[in-house]
DNA sequence: CACCTCTAAGTTATCGTTTTCTCATACCTT
DNA sequence: AAGGTATGAGAAAACGATAACTTAGAGGTG
């Protein structure tokens, strides 16, 4: 059906390595013989089978993403941020979603590797040690984006989780809250879970402020659950809080409202990750930015490096952060501006 | 470095096309033979190289989705639902983001094709006369997912666009509103500009209301722009709006309050797509849902028949929409529940 | 003028599979 | 016992490219 690289040739009556050269322009060629051949691909309309070129130079210019949900937030933009690059480097990306299901990622690393995939960039927040051994079996370069593993053993792209929340936290007590609830990640989430809630624990302590388990309710990123969480703190008296999402955040506010309450005038709360939730929500929602499009610009840029075995002066990059304040911490009373 | 089938081959004592057969089973082979053979794959860890296998049997298992930009809404949940239903049929997706720019798509398509992908998902508004040439040309199985081309001549899924916003329309006309503006998307948007216009019309039509073509003020999707075009539709004294988005539908909120109206008071607003802002955001906001999830399904689920050549009962499938009425046109005065 | 060198282009092995032939052997027939 | 038919397995030809190796001339040199 589709002309070969045997139909140019035959067309124009060259062999087959000939037409290879002037493809690939890796070696001369006369300019007549060229022109035959750029006449023959023309004439034919020739494409290039890029299945056997990657069969032959063991190369596919492909890489898998493996990606827990591309429909919750923060991954679309993570992900446009890989593809991005990717494409301006002639990368195409193959899409995987795991739902964090590990069967689900064993799986698709599996066939990212039977398909030849040149690597694999990895989300999510928990990478289990049987997902990790695998990754590192298959033999080809990784990156973690948004995410890190226990030893630090693969390159990655991410920001500093403790140092956010912490930056958060200390916000709150810079504006003379005391009594600071936090709605956390999962307990097994080293990084929504862990890490954010020590950064929480470090600012308070740093302020001398006493740590309260009551104070720290652990939600599951889902609005509903953050709702209830919220109605626990309240029963706490709290005057503030930290949530370690947005969702979470939007919902606690919620919560806060058909409490009765009011925010910023009662009760103080901030978000994570500057979703378009936190600044579309009104009250607009204070938050802290993971810059997700750098995030996955910067992971594909190294898994570039890493291809091309380019030298890397760090494989561990740190992405800065940043409080971005607004309505539900009481600032800008004047009227928005959009 | 890999095992390959030769490797096994040696291994067990066989010829390399008994390995095959015992990996297709496409063919008798004595369960001695084929036991020695699953020990040769287990203890070399030999794993099938897809490329090669691909470029022997003419079929990657692989489609490529043209989308315009998977960080805006609406695309992420059609992808999740492309992605389950073909990882549930064992292929794999190219993930390609155009910003609908036609040198993107084409370039794209060129390299989906090169890639030798069996099948190409499409989506994005506007359908351009090459674009449908070029995907014509390269003679595998299209699916458009969430919008149509002018002749029908793809297979596609999608919902009846301007029967949904005659629906909002109408709802906006049975709450007793004459002066009902429009927020609408851009002019030569076939989908979310002119049909939902027409839909529009028809329902004021049919109820006998004066079509005014200052009450219909061309948005781009955008926050900004609908904030502006809200302001010139309260220059109108417009008692009702419908928006062809729910981001455009927040952003007319916005303009609503910041110009000292009230939502639902003053002013009734429906948006479109029933995004999570629709009901994240306070006022909730009554919204046209359009199923994401299932349009990415149903089409990938398509594309499989497609490429079965399994008989097809319907070509283009309609989806059902749905009016989901919340606060922003005065529904529920009582607490939201979460 | 014989010999060498260079250059452009052709031959062919190879990448790792699948699949079509072939073939050897065993088992039925009559 | 000779011939026919399954049956399991091997040999080899693709699939469509790349690249190492050849080779045929053209031109340069002594």
């Amino acid at each position: 059906m589709n002309a070969t690289i045997k139909d140019v040739a035959r067309e124009a009556k060259v062999s087959i390595a000939t037409v290879s050269r002037v493809l690939n322009n890796s070696a001369v060629v006369t300019d007549e013989t060229k022109q035959r051949v750029l006449d023959a691909i023309k004439k034919t309309g020739y494409k290039p089978n890029a299945l056997a070129r990657s069969l032959k130079i063991q190369k596919t210019h492909t890489i898998g993403l493996i990606v827990p949900d591309i429909s919750s937030p923060f991954y679309p933009e993570v992900v446009r941020g890989i593809e991005d690059i990717a494409s301006m480097y002639s990368y195409n990306i193959f899409l995987c979603n795991t739902d964090q299901k590990e069967e689900k990622e064993m799986n698709y690393i599996e066939i990212l590797s039977e398909k030849q995939v040149d690597g694999i960039i990895y989300m999510g927040d928990i990478i289990r040690d049987s997902v990790k051994q695998q990754l590192k079996d298959i033999g080809i370069p990784i990156v973690l984006a948004g995410t890190e593993d226990s030893e630090s053993e693969f390159p990655n792209v991410n920001i500093d989780n403790k140092k956010a929340s912490y930056d958060a936290v200390k916000y709150l007590i810079s504006l003379g809250h005391k009594k600071i609830g936090m709605i956390s990640g999962p307990a097994d989430d080293p990084i929504g879970g862990v890490q954010r809630t020590n950064g929480y624990k470090e600012a308070l302590s740093e302020a001398k402020i006493r740590f309260k388990p009551s104070l720290v309710v652990e939600g599951s990123f889902k609005a509903r659950q953050a709702y209830l969480a919220m109605l626990k703190l309240l029963e706490n008296n709290v005057d503030a809080v930290f949530a370690a999402s947005d969702e979470m955040a939007a919902a606690a506010i919620n919560a806060i409202f058909d409490s009765g309450f009011s925010v910023p005038e009662d009760i103080h709360v901030i978000g994570f990750d500057n979703t378009y939730l936190s600044y579309m929500f009104r009250p607009t929602i204070t938050t802290i930015q993971r810059p997700a499009y750098d995030i996955g610009a910067v992971s594909m840029r190294l898994m570039t490096k890493l291809l091309a075995k380019e030298p890397i002066d760090d494989m561990h990059v740190v992405l800065p952060h940043q409080l971005i304040v607004r309505e539900s911490t009481g600032y800008g009373e004047e009227k928005n501006s959009q």
